[in-house]
DNA sequence: TCAATATATTTTGAATAGCTAACTAATTTA
DNA sequence: TAAATTAGTTAGCTATTCAAAATATATTGA
């Protein structure tokens, strides 16, 4: 087989793996996939208006708010109106939200951590530039494929990712 | 930054990536990102019970009997009734299902195979074998999460990649 | 200043996806 | 042949997702 064919298929079987992986924490925590992605997300930025929460996830402003909407139904989010300006809406986890994120979502990250710090440091090394090249494959396709988003969005998310 | 967070972080570009294209595809051609999965599925197997189907996506059969329903309207899959075993549906594309696949689906692979194909061989191989080792990780994290699933059901999707 | 325009979010209405539980029909087994 | 199993569908529910319209606040130009 070629290749080119086994990298798809492989691919193929990391997505579908890190899925199945959502899924189980899902029934786990009883927090849907994409509320655990909205989690995660504030996780990481730790405050969010819902618009920018939107633009992080490709999702329209209406999806997010229907999800924040049972997010804070469970406590594990809160919505502040902004101050300054009152159009805005910050979103944060509640302490209800930061524990629940401690908990499984973690663990499973653990397992992989374990494994990945079990290679001789060459090969995490190989393997991270390897991912580099995927990562970077798959976004020029991205652009490629859609080239009609305005420049400041995409300039905008590639600070966010050039955070972290 | 620690190598394995490294990683984590171009995992989850990676998958963000593959999702962005799979809704560019959905938009393309009227057919949502599940329906495309299961078109996706019935190609590389050309044909398959509803239940396998439903085993191989990791859904209930409820769940793709509903997809189906959906595509079968739209004329891109056909059931079938089994001949030998009454209970069974099998499940193909039509002419015009397989016609839809040839289309914008596997340009974006394309794509992806031509950047693939630009690097040297030493690389290609790299790449690979660091997918590889991913899903492999992966793959045991489930497991290790997971040891309830029956053996002959794993042995039997372990037959189903070896296959490709 | 204040009317028009722009920005941020929510609401509404509709399609789809996903689940569990209950059901029909066909096959296997005891 | 009666009971159990297997394959799929149906029904009912919640959640996700979008587009379009509504609401509220900010900014800007005459």
């Amino acid at each position: 087989m070629e290749n080119s064919q086994k990298a798809l298929v492989l691919l193929r079987q990391i997505i579908r793996s890190t899925d199945m992986q959502d899924k189980e924490i899902s029934r786990g925590t009883g927090v849907t996939p994409p509320q655990l992605m909205v989690m995660q997300t504030l996780r990481e930025h730790t405050q969010l208006t819902s618009g920018e929460l939107a633009k992080e996830m490709v999702l329209t402003q209406a999806t997010i708010t229907s999800i924040l909407d049972r997010l804070e139904k469970k406590e594990l989010v809160a919505r502040e109106r902004g101050k300054e300006d009152k159009r805005k809406v910050w979103v944060s986890l509640t302490d209800k939200g930061t524990e629940l994120m401690k908990g499984a979502p973690t663990t499973q990250q653990d397992i992989f951590v374990r494994s990945f710090e079990d290679m001789q440091n060459w090969e995490q090394s190989m393997v991270v530039s390897s991912l580099e090249r995927i990562a970077f494959m798959l976004n020029a396709q991205h652009l490629d494929a859609a080239p009609l988003l305005d420049i400041g969005e995409l300039d905008r998310n590639q600070q966010e990712y050039a955070k972290k």
